[in-house]
DNA sequence: CTGTTAGCGCATTCAC
DNA sequence: GTGAATGCGCTAACAG
């Protein structure tokens, strides 16, 4: 059996409230007891337990997750995996609440920061934005002492505890390595979609991408970036327009979302030479593209790890232990058409119990 | 608050002791108040506190976890991480065993699958052996009623509860797509080196490789298979020798371990045409060689999440509830030189603690 | 067959 | 400043 609190009280003489005190660093306890205790801590090796903490406190984590709204697949994939963990709250003793925020809008965000701060939650999750007054909130925060993770896209120069995200740079060079790869010896510029150069995940993804391709596949120009805010309907109408003015395309890398407008593009692209098409996020339009061969890999973040991994993060982080770092680790899943995972929403083990523990099912539409 | 065992003890108008019994599935209840007490359940929508049932029994689950031994990279890999877990044992409530077997012997497998079973642990893992006799000492496990899953490689025919290891068939099908892709023009044959068509991992692998490559890249003929036996020295033999034979080989796809002994052919190869290779498993002699550019991808199984995975499971089988199942599906993941995640070791999140929870190096070595 | 009671390891009132 | 007592939700002896 471990060493318990009873253990350290009868190791340093004295009673479980003051054991107590030391371990939770409340005042009232006399230096030299407080180091007696200390001591006999470290001897005989106590290590809490985390559960039995919170069975007595009936500890419950309040955590706000803010997340931008609109008419994106990856950000309403993103929207269903948190849901999902709030269908687990009852087991993971967590009250998480959703707040939506409008896209690519800093000062919405600065507001909601701070509105999730008068709440005092246990911490908070954000798909950050790039911007000096969103850096400014986030600190606000941790110097409240609620630990902060930002989600997908991380926030330099804040105080942000943890960044639950992919390494956007990785990402953005690897596309460029399988482009150039995947086109062989054909010649051609690449074109290049990207939602908005406001974020810095999307910044990253090309910065490495522009590194790779001049690095390694000089003979490939990079055409100016296309900007499709992430639209779908724009996107098409940009794409449509760049292949009708460069037929010599020989590539395109869409490192944001609104692939739906893309995949239209190309549908309608009037035959002529093939174009090799590297894309992010996998959903039900990727996902169907990458089959039909209209698309040739698909970078994903896995949007449900991200949002479990944010939780375990601010759990740790709130109660001050470590976590198991290589597990929080976000992989930058690729995806050919030959190791698609199957549909999710039916993949639950079969359970064997009372009680009602279903998984939602978690529909995606981009 | 949720409700507990008093709420429906007093919904049901029984006593506490008659409640926990009819959810513990236990005798002596009679069947019109089990049906009563079920009812109250069902009504309030109770669901079972595990960790306060978990403390109130003291509960430490025992599991016995069975691994081949040998000079393999990534078995040493996945042994390490099994000893990583023993590490969290204290917190995750686990007392967990290591048994060893010699690789490829179904005999020996069966001996310790028996002797695991004598010791009635809570569940089991075992890396697989495809034989009848392996199925039939599994289905003695399962008939005890102990919770057993297979780890990296599977036993199909088996009552294991759960698979923990990723889709080999897939595997192989996308080693040959990016084979097919990355050769692009190059013409001539592409050789295939595996450890031993005994496991079915690797049987898979072949299959699924060999299938892609005549579908979708019939121009290039794959030659008869290397069995290299997951033995370096035994596979640099092998390799040069096919090298030799055969100069125009344009690729190489290594299936299996023993990864240290193609990598040393290849750098001894007497120039001519560059050989693409792909190969399994990321290791320190792998990752060097991605870097260098004498592989060009490596198909990875994370031997971390497997073994995080595996007792997940096992805990869930073992308390009869479910598991979110896309946090137990193991991906494939593809790694080139420009997505390489940093050396494991040091990425532990910053802890902020009393008491030691140190998460021990990972060393590999293949 | 069913109910009462005393913990599991910890936190939190209250007295002292 | 410090200690003793009570309870978190559940299980496991015991009685009845």
């Amino acid at each position: 059996m471990r060493p318990t609190v009873h253990d350290i009280a009868a190791a340093a003489g004295v009673s479980l409230a003051t054991v107590d005190r030391v371990l939770n660093q409340r005042a009232g306890v006399r230096t030299v007891t407080r180091e007696k205790v200390e001591q006999a801590i470290e001897r005989i090796g106590y290590v809490r337990d985390v559960a039995a903490a919170n069975l007595a406190k009936s500890r419950i984590y309040p955590f706000v997750f803010i997340l931008p709204f609109g008419d994106n697949s990856f950000m309403r994939g993103l929207e269903a995996q948190v849901r999902a963990a709030i269908g687990r709250s009852a087991v993971e003793r967590t009250d998480i609440s959703i707040v939506s925020v409008p896209a690519f809008n800093a000062e919405a965000l600065v507001a909601a920061l701070d509105e999730a701060r008068a709440r005092s939650p246990a911490g908070v999750a954000v798909v950050a934005i790039d911007s000096p007054d969103v850096v400014a909130a986030v600190d606000r925060l941790r110097s409240d002492r609620i630990p902060v993770v930002t989600l997908v896209s991380d926030l330099a120069g804040s105080k942000r505890d943890h960044f639950a995200g992919v390494d956007n740079i990785a990402a953005g060079r690897t596309a460029a390595s399988l482009m150039g790869r995947f086109l062989g010896g054909r010649s051609g510029p690449v074109a290049v979609l990207a939602g908005s150069m406001l974020v810095r995940d999307h910044r990253e993804r090309l910065d490495g991408f522009c590194a790779v391709m001049k690095e390694s596949f000089a003979g490939h120009a990079v055409l100016p970036v296309i900007e499709g805010q992430d639209d779908p309907a724009l996107a098409e109408r940009l794409v449509g327009e760049a292949l009708a003015a460069s037929p010599e395309i020989a590539g395109i890398y869409s490192l944001g979302a609104g692939n739906r407008g893309l995949i239209a593009a190309l549908k309608h692209k009037s035959s002529g030479s093939p174009v090799c098409v590297i894309a992010h996020e996998l959903t039900q339009h990727t996902r169907a593209a990458l089959n039909d061969g209209l698309i040739d890999a698909v970078l994903n973040q896995d949007a449900g790890h991200e949002v479990r991994s944010a939780i375990r993060v601010l759990k740790a982080k709130a109660d001050g232990v470590a976590v198991i770092g290589a597990q929080e680790r976000i992989r930058i899943d690729i995806f050919l058409k030959d190791n698609l995972p199957f549909e999710e929403g039916s993949e639950t083990d079969a359970p064997f119990e009372r009680g009602s523990n279903q998984e939602p099912e978690q529909g995606r539409q981009d």
